[in-house]
DNA sequence: CGAGTTTGACCGGCGC
DNA sequence: GCGCCGGTCAAACTCG
């Protein structure tokens, strides 16, 4: 079904952490161009990590999905497409997910529905990193000032892990616009990159998202971007022009619906139920065609505001 | 002066 | 137990 990217501009789950490559989920793809503060030609991958919740593993490349065209002024277009784990040639991409999955003692084709173990990797790091986020949320809820009293304090309780969202952009801007205001937190080398990963938190007052920011080694021109949590708030009223009044409230409860559909990514069913229409389908739901028939699906998506959240300028306004 | 960034220290989990 | 590592803290700093 690759065959069925015309434009497919760039592919492949995280390599910037083998740990996390392993619950590196569904990957959908899509590229444009735009005027905006972002980048011009930019172009990215998404994928999206439920690995606390009965994570399964998948090939990254199952899902994909292409836009091209740009902004407010320009013609559009977008494809998305689904196909089964087997049909992207591009072996390299999902070169990272098997090795872990080895790592974890399975090669596991990460095919969809192979409830995975394969997260034990993550899950490792979602315990180390579960009891870490606790604390913060105590904290950020008793506002006393002695954080690691009550981070010793609550030591016992876990904090289940917030959905993470990732997207693999090409674009020369490390920290991408994206409608919110961050306050970076930390910086970190990333191992195996000489390229830093930044640690940023929303500012707005209770708001428990933060992302982490880094680029691929392997393409510099590639910034990962991931977000984890919730926004419990909508976008800030000021931002630069009327991009805040594109942005939906993303992020804000993405539907969590059980998977119906036997063979298609948990991660995508979460995200885009409605495009399954509770149907198991596992051949190819959606090839690319022209924009206008696929207009609708994407607008569906976009209401739930994922992607638009991200990077909004990309998205369609309004249409007639 | 407030908001955001920088950066070294620190913490907890994990593997050896 | 020790060292490594990812993530966070927080004081100092910069910027508007």
């Amino acid at each position: 079904m690759s065959e069925d990217f015309t434009d497919f501009y760039y592919r492949q789950p995280f390599q910037d952490d083998q740990r996390r490559t392993t619950a590196a989920a569904a990957a959908f793809t899509y590229s444009g161009s735009h005027s905006s503060a972002y980048a011009n030609n930019l172009s990215s991958t998404f994928s999206a990590d439920h690995s606390d919740n009965n994570l399964q593993m998948f090939d990254p490349t199952y899902a994909s999905f292409v836009m091209q065209g740009s902004n407010d002024h320009s013609p559009f277009s977008a494809a998305f497409s689904l196909s089964p784990s087997s049909s992207v040639p591009v072996e390299d991409q999902q070169a990272p997910a098997v090795e872990a999955a080895r790592g974890s003692g399975e090669a596991t084709p990460a095919t969809p529905n192979s409830s995975i173990s394969s997260s034990s990797a993550e899950a490792a790091e979602d315990s180390n990193k579960g009891s870490k986020e606790a604390k913060e949320t105590l904290e950020d809820a008793d506002d006393d000032g002695s954080k690691k009293e009550s981070k010793a304090k609550k030591k016992g309780e876990k904090k289940q892990r917030q959905p993470r969202f990732a997207f693999m952009t090409k674009s020369e801007v490390d920290h991408l616009e994206d409608g919110y205001r961050w306050r970076k937190y930390g910086q970190k080398a990333v191992k195996n990159s000489p390229y830093p990963r930044s640690y940023y938190r929303c500012t707005t007052q209770k708001c428990p998202v933060k992302k982490r920011v880094e680029r691929s080694y392997e393409d510099p021109s590639i910034v990962i971007t991931t977000y984890e949590g919730q926004h419990n708030h909508h976008v800030p009223a000021t931002l630069r022009g009327n991009a805040a009044a594109m942005f939906a409230p993303s992020m804000l409860a993405p539907p969590l619906i059980p998977p119906e559909g036997q063979g298609i990514p948990q991660e995508l069913l979460l995200q885009m139920p409605h495009l399954y229409g509770g149907g198991g389908g596992t051949s190819n739901m959606f090839h690319q065609q022209n924009f206008s028939s696929q207009h609708q699906q994407f607008h569906q998506f976009v209401d739930y505001g994922l992607l638009q959240d991200i990077i909004p300028s990309v998205f369609p306004k309004e249409e007639a």
